[in-house]
RNA sequence: GGCGACGUGGCCAAGUGGUUAAGGCGGGGGUCUGCAAAACCCCUAUUCACCGGUUCGAAUCCGGUCGUCGCCUCCA
């Protein structure tokens, strides 16, 4: 299988390094509800590990959580809770959107405030070789000593300093160092290091926790485009120079970023959709064939039809999964042919909207037999199971119970149109059904009796 | 200003040198139904932003033009 690899800007043969593929995927600053962007990234990288398990490899999944930095310093402060309480009550909420979208959790969420100790370990190490430098109580990484500084993000020391908007930075020897370890203000969490009270930058976390969970060098690290530059060149500068081993990490992956409207949706210029907003909307699956319809290196624009376009296609792929074929005899419908060219669209950089294709083309063809009464339930579980690895449930979306008043009222009419209809007096019939229409009822008549769902 | 990506049917979106240009949504037609709804089946781009070039052959390669987006600053 081939993996495009941003560092080296080419589709690359899948090697792990070892028995256990090792997989770091860049984490939430839990400072606020998650929004579809992150659920894209991580339906992404979800789907890597799951396809990397369908394909038996073993993998080790790690997930970081930034618990102090900011935003959330800001955000605690502005709403009169502790930095412990904020980040707390958004790490669970994350969880639980996660669980809503099935995502499986990582192996592990280590959390920066739980890993002071290694990043003071790795910033005195870094200072020890002469890659660091301490002015006052604040540490800076020195970029000049690094002389592939850029290679991830393609670009030269002299590339970033032409016309970019770089600050003065009086205490930096060079514009671009950048900080490892912050002198803390009075009234912020601070911890105790050689250097005095501080706490760490943003990126030493990452190197911290994928050094001390995973490894010097690991197999795969994902993020957001939109943090090629500065977090993940940093956290090489970091890794390489602390471990004096390269490369820190064999294949960097970056999802494209989600538009919403002209701009990327993000938390800054506050153009979001939370996940819980969309999750009330349509159905984890409904998300998933929206993220996943689209190569995950494009970027993508969220719009309410597209969502529903999405949605339709989700109700298709579960229509034929749940499809009753008992009355079908004779040969089994065979459905290798269609793994085989899932496999190849996945193993081509994890194409899923080539993989999605084939599960539609899946899907016609068990229609298509069932219509015919070839069995299908074969082809069924390998739908399922193909699904399966991008993370579909073929579940329908869950909603709120409807209060049992109404659902007896419900019943009820239903009742007095059957009885109207048995008398074939089709006009009450249909000024009852016109009725419950109006209630936000639609009714489908089956042959084993009338069921209603609620307008969506 | 620097670096990078992209421009495919009404919309979304694969394909990146050679059979009929995937798939989804929408639309049209049909099956089913008292009529519907739901579901299913069939049909739906001689053409890939524009202009040149390379080639026996290009949506796919090269050059230019126009347009869009990302990063360079917190960010998945």
């Amino acid at each position: 299988m081939k993996i495009f690899n941003s560092l080296s800007a080419k589709k690359e043969e899948f090697e792990p390094r070892g028995d256990v593929v090792t997989m770091y995927v860049c984490g939430i600053n839990p400072y606020d509800d998650a929004h579809i962007g992150h659920a894209l990234s991580y339906i992404f990288f979800d789907v890597v590990r799951r396809y990397l398990e369908y394909r038996e490899y073993k993998v080790k999944h790690v997930q970081n959580i930034t618990d102090i930095e900011d935003n959330i310093i800001a955000t605690a402060n502005r709403r009169g809770m502790s930095v412990p309480e904020l980040t707390q009550k958004y790490v669970e909420r994350y969880d639980e959107d996660m669980a809503a979208l099935n995502v499986r959790p990582a192996h592990l969420y280590p959390r920066a405030m739980g890993e002071i100790d290694k990043m003071i370990e790795i910033v005195q190490g870094l200072v020890d070789k002469d890659f660091a430098y301490a002015v006052g109580g604040n540490v800076y990484f020195r970029v000049r000593n690094m002389p592939d500084y850029g290679k991830l993000s393609h670009r030269t020391l002299d590339s970033m300093m032409a016309g970019a908007r770089v600050e003065a930075g009086e205490e930096k020897e060079h514009p671009m160092d950048f900080i490892l370890w912050k002198e803390s203000k009075p009234g912020e969490p601070s911890w105790d290091s050689p250097w005095g009270k501080g706490r760490p930058g943003w990126h030493i976390e990452c190197s911290a926790m994928s050094i001390k969970y995973l490894g010097e060098q690991i197999d795969i690290h994902g993020g957001g485009q939109d943090v090629v530059f500065p977090h993940h060149e940093n956290e090489i500068a970091q890794s390489e120079s602390f471990t004096g081993k390269k490369p820190f990490v064999k294949y960097w992956l970056h999802n494209g970023l989600l538009q919403m409207g002209e701009e990327k949706m993000s938390r800054s210029v506050g153009n979001l959709i939370t996940i819980r907003e969309a999750l009330k909307k349509c159905s984890a699956d409904a998300i998933h064939v929206f993220v996943l319809g689209s190569y995950y290196r494009s970027p993508l624009t969220y719009t309410e039809e597209a969502l529903e376009a999405a949605e339709r296609g989700a109700e298709r792929l579960r229509q034929a999964v749940s499809r009753d074929d008992s009355g079908s005899k004779g040969e089994e419908l065979d459905a290798a042919e269609y793994e085989k060219r899932f496999k190849k669209s996945m193993d081509d950089d994890f194409n899923t909207p080539q993989a999605l294709a084939v599960l539609f083309d899946l899907v016609r063809e068990i229609n298509q037999a069932a219509g015919r009464g070839t069995r299908t339930a074969q082809a069924r579980g390998m739908l399922k199971k193909l699904g399966d690895v991008l993370g579909l449930t073929f579940r329908e979306p869950e909603e709120a119970p409807l209060d049992t008043e109404l659902q007896e009222r419900i019943s009820k009419l239903i009742e007095e149109r059957a009885t109207a209809r048995k008398g074939k007096n089709w006009q009450l019939a249909d000024e009852i059904r016109n009725k419950l229409d109006e209630m936000g009822i639609v009714l489908e008549d089956t042959p084993s009796g009338t069921v209603w769902k609620r307008k969506r």
